[in-house]
DNA sequence: AACGTCGACAACCGCCTCCGA
DNA sequence: CTCGGAGGCGGTTGTCGACGT
């Protein structure tokens, strides 16, 4: 059951908080040979974790169309009127928010719109449980004006950033042919992407 | 200055669905 | 038609930094 030692091929999956040369190798796999295939991906890639781990990694924090930093108010009340309509379909929402990962709102929501939920809830009293009911919450704000949502839950102090992301840049090479990362270029991309 | 608590976010896990053999 | 593998999704946990006492 415990690792075979003469098998070392499949031993020793890493786990944890991803360090910066795995983040180069999976870039610059992908950059050269295009995503998909994850599991195949890699161990050609010579990475120690599961496919399943590269897909999240790149998906919600290496893809160079990855909006990171502040959740503008819109993005909130969007997400806010989706999640009414849609309930935890939260890659569905996301679809909607370009840029947005779905686990970036999945956090969003919990960290922060639901705090303000509860808040709201005893304040008012318990008189509306339904707000709450995340595993499947839907349409009791699907009404809602968007003003009406934001008084609802009066969102978290936001500084003035509302267009920070129009003059975005794609960072990743404009062609996918043999192109390497560099770690400037890595930081860089960080940087940009609000990190 | 040290310690404890809280919040935000990254990452993992388990389940479900889809597709090809 | 069935089975197995891969991908996708939502829920949950772990970690780290900020803040308050």
């Amino acid at each position: 059951m415990d690792k075979k030692p003469c098998n070392s091929q499949e031993v020793e999956v890493r786990k944890g908080p991803w360090t910066m040369e795995e983040d180069l190798i999976l870039i610059n796999y992908i950059a050269n040979h295009g995503e998909g295939v994850w599991n195949s991906l890699a161990r050609s890639a010579g990475l120690k974790r599961t496919g399943k781990s590269c897909r999240l990694r790149w998906l919600n924090y290496l893809r160079p169309d990855v909006r990171r930093g502040n959740i503008t108010p819109e993005e909130q009340l969007l997400i806010m009127e989706l999640h009414a309509k849609w309930g935890n379909r939260w890659s569905k929402i996301a679809k909607h928010l370009p840029g947005r990962t779905d686990n970036e709102i999945k956090n969003y929501w919990r960290t922060r719109i639901q705090k303000h939920i509860k808040q709201a809830e005893t304040f008012t009293g318990q008189s509306s449980d339904h707000m709450m009911n995340d595993g499947g919450s839907t349409a009791q704000m699907s009404t809602c004006s968007t003003s009406d949502a934001m008084d609802a839950y009066s969102p978290p102090s936001y500084s003035a950033n509302i267009n920070m992301d129009n003059n975005y840049q794609n960072p990743f090479p404009t062609e996918s042919s043999d192109s390497l990362w560099s770690m400037e270029d890595l930081w860089s991309m960080q940087l940009i992407n609000g990190d």
